[in-house]
DNA sequence: TTAGATTCTGGTAACGATTCCATCGGGGAA
DNA sequence: TTCCCCGATGGAATCGTTACCAGAATCTAA
């Protein structure tokens, strides 16, 4: 019947000042028990409950915390959201989660948005690490950020990095080892540290085989299925035929993986893959399909110890999340 | 250097009144030419950005929407969301994501919080319909609400539905006349309507063959991968053994198929199986299992747009989502 | 020329909370 | 008894906006 009740319905129901009803909730320690026991029952009562918006507003702190992200539709990141959200809603912050749709517009877009709403951090993946707006729109922020597996210089900002180099290595290190020379590479463009740290492994054990790097069957321009499977369709044309294929991330898997059906190859039999992350139903749907793992629930809950950290006075820095390859039938030498 | 740029430094630099800077800015028709030069000129300089916070403090609006889930890593609620927040926000709005873990507790401290927030409506999957607390923490929101596949009486709330009766409907038909009769039915509890409507086309396939129902066959306790393993395992030892098994959800289907392979039975081989709900690279791991699809981009968006109507002052109303099956060798006649 | 309407502008009161400051007692110490 | 200090309270300013109200300036019509 009435609108939300206010600190002064509940200050006149109990008969004294609005500054005594705010002391008493906000546990003030100067406040007679008397006083205590009036202000507590009318709030009570009326079933007072504090504006957080106000309350922002006076403070500065919104108790908010904006995570942009490519698109939540990724399940490694849709992982990494729920524990990232379920970490800070214990903590009594709330998440704001915005798509930025691979695009650096819509990018920037979200982030000046957060900015108004004055969130009191930001957790985010960017689209690119080298567009020519990221410094600007960032350091304008005035908030903490935690990067996810992104790594741009002079930001002061903490990030959780996946050392993906470890994985991909040994990955390729099993392939070479198991007969294949021509591995196709499929994943995002070099501008992000995801890519380029999947490289960095690749080309390791390429040169630790004293072997050449096979550049022309190295596609990297898209994380998405659609780059991934015009790439894999180009490279399973040529001659010789690639043997094994490297698939960077969940989208790139279903392009690759969309080309060996159209051309009729038996995964593990006529052509080997290798799933950089794995998603949902892997193991009943994927069971002999070899992949680089990392732990998308230590990811989210890492970004949001990290955020916190820096909301408490802490300062930035940087974690590593590991990944692991684990060899299945997918991987094995093929006639 | 300095803080964030106010109105009221926008307004000293013009050298005019802070009203006179928030007419300009806020379009008010009764400016001159020369005040809005001044003025747009100022704000220009400083970098002005209005501050949302206090704008909702305001104006009692804040732009912004909360979704609670049960769990945003179910790769279907994640694409529901995804379109839900792409649209809110071509739409101005915001989206403040909370999950509520599948327990009633947390999903009502959730509307609790985001009443507190004074969010401009909610989009919610409810854990469950007839617990006691619901009708009292969603009256008390004084919001719109547009749920996800419930139906809650007396709530005057919006709802996106999903034909799920349709679609089972036809699967079980088809399993019916593919020569299966002991059909197993895995899925969520019944006191959501999701359950309920996929159990009612089940039964009505069973009643249109002339045949009883094989209630023994039936659980519906939970949509997680635990408790379909649980059951799927107990059923799998009956004699005789259900030929066809329905899995309600991703989650179920995931339990359901750790089960077959637990006992190492072939999908559309040695037993039968049809899935409600794809699920990410279904369409490149997962070719020959039958399914009842339902669009989930469709859902998000139209959820998007039922609250967005009603904030637009319309009356709140439903609308139905149909489902669709899709018979694939997994649901073929087993020996 | 003057009344009345019309622009335009500045000042001020909200929105709902917190916090500083001043005031008023009462209790303890000298 | 006097002085001081501290606990307890109320009043007012503030966070950054918007919106109302009143007054000044300009304009139109009689």
């Amino acid at each position: 019947m009435e609108g939300p009740v206010t600190i002064r319905d509940v200050a006149a129901r109990a008969g004294v000042a609005l500054s005594s009803v705010s002391r008493v909730l906000s546990g003030h320690p100067d406040v007679s028990a008397s006083m205590r026991a009036k202000v507590e029952e009318a709030a009570q009562a009326l079933g007072y409950e504090p504006d957080l918006l106000a309350q922002s507003l006076r403070s500065g702190a919104t108790r908010t915390i904006g995570f942009i992200i490519r698109d939540i539709a990724n399940p490694l990141f849709a992982v990494v959201a729920r524990a990232c959200e379920q970490e800070l809603r214990r903590n009594g912050y709330s998440l704001i989660l915005m798509n930025s749709d691979g695009s650096v517009e819509t990018e920037s877009k979200n982030f000046a948005l957060l900015r108004r709403r004055r969130v009191d951090g930001v957790i985010a993946s960017l689209v690119a690490e080298d567009s020519p707006y990221v410094k600007k729109t960032i350091l304008s922020l005035r908030a903490p950020l935690v990067l996810l597996d992104r790594d741009v210089k002079g930001l002061n900002a903490s990030a959780v990095i996946t050392d993906h180099a470890i994985g991909v290595k040994s990955a390729t290190k099993h392939l070479i080892e198991a007969g294949h020379r021509d591995i196709a590479f499929i994943s995002g463009a070099a501008n992000v540290y995801t890519t380029r740290n999947r490289i960095k492994g690749f080309s390791e054990a390429f040169a630790e085989a004293g072997l050449a790097l096979p550049e022309k069957l190295i596609a990297l321009g898209g994380f998405d299925a659609e780059y991934a499977l015009i790439h894999a369709r180009h490279f399973l044309l040529k001659n010789p035929r690639p043997s094994a294929f490297i698939a960077g991330g969940i989208g790139s898997t279903a392009g690759v993986v969309r080309a060996f059906n159209e051309m009729n190859l038996k995964i593990g039999k006529d052509i080997a893959l290798v799933a950089l992350d794995e998603w949902p139903l892997f193991d009943v749907f994927a069971t002999d399909v070899s992949s680089v793992y990392r732990d998308p629930e230590a990811i989210g809950s890492e970004a949001a110890h990290l955020i916190l950290e820096v909301l408490n006075g802490n300062e930035p820095r940087e974690s590593v999340i590991d990944t692991k390859f684990t060899a299945r039938a997918s991987s094995q030498g093929v006639r």
